[in-house]
DNA sequence: AATCACTCCAACCGCTGCGTT
DNA sequence: GAACGCAGCGGTTGGAGTGAT
């Protein structure tokens, strides 16, 4: 995706920079934020130097640039709690993104498409077998980070043995071997996505978020619930503690 | 080796809401 | 209260990369 796509480069009117950004615009517009913080995007772009609109500015910053982003695959944890809270909330992918410490919105966005959007349509053998593998892989990295016994800070916390089933069923319990296991949990959630209604399950998350908010119902995968990090807007087990 | 199918992801656009004048 | 500008959000696009056939 370099340079030609679409014809971006300059646009034209405005004498606007468009397209991908180069290592030195990049430069310039990390320097400008960390010395003189967020906002303000389209001062950034004059001042910075950059001949980049405002809203592009803030796109690489928040998308690209800003520390603390986490790079590569959705782990299986992360997988659920996208799969829960698009439940709960329908594409507010910002709103998702607070509980998804250093996964942007428009990441979150672009892997529910491509992963569970295109997916009402039952996938081929050949996209279950590729899923399957690349749940494999997850768990073998996962295992090894376990093993080595590194905590983040960030990293999202499975609370409780009921949390503990659902991310990693036992091998014993649901299939015998860790790919029949992965597909197996993987049957899981198609099943709760083709089974579901969006409209009514943010229906029934707002409407009971405005009344109690202590109290929402899930209607879908209701033993599982997840503690977010260390952000202030926790997402409790048993009762959903919303803001 | 060539082709196809699919995923990934950066970046655009249009719309909306909010704050300021 | 209206107009305006800006920030943020969600939807969409399309090239690159990768793996399967």
């Amino acid at each position: 995706m370099v340079g030609l796509m679409m014809g971006w480069g300059v646009a034209a009117g405005q004498g606007r920079r468009k397209g991908p950004w180069t290592p030195e615009e990049d430069k310039l517009l990390s320097e400008y934020v960390s010395l003189h913080g967020e906002g303000r995007w389209s001062s950034v772009a004059r001042s910075a130097g950059l001949n980049r609109s405002g809203k592009s500015c803030r796109l690489r910053w928040v998308n690209y640039l800003r520390p603390g982003l986490k790079k590569g695959q959705m782990t299986p944890q992360e997988e659920g709690i996208i799969i829960e809270l698009h439940a709960l909330w329908g594409n507010k992918w910002s709103t998702i993104a607070r509980y998804l410490p250093g996964r942007t919105d428009n990441e979150i966005k672009n892997y529910w498409r491509t992963h569970f959007k295109k997916k009402a349509i039952r996938p081929s053998r050949r996209q279950e077998r590729r899923k399957t593998d690349q749940i494999l892989r997850q768990k073998q990295l996962q295992q090894q980070e376990n093993d080595t016994d590194k905590v983040s800070p960030n990293s999202v916390l499975v609370n409780n043995e009921a949390e503990a089933n659902f991310m990693y069923p036992a091998l014993d319990e649901f299939a015998s071997s860790w790919s029949d296991a992965a597909v197996a949990m993987e049957d899981d959630l198609w099943s709760d996505l083709w089974n579901w209604n969006a409209d009514d399950a943010y229906v029934d998350a707002t409407a009971s978020a405005a009344g109690d908010r202590n109290s929402v119902a899930l209607t879908q995968s209701q033993a599982t619930a997840y503690s977010c990090g260390d952000n202030a807007n926790t997402f409790y087990a048993g009762g959903y503690n919303i803001f």
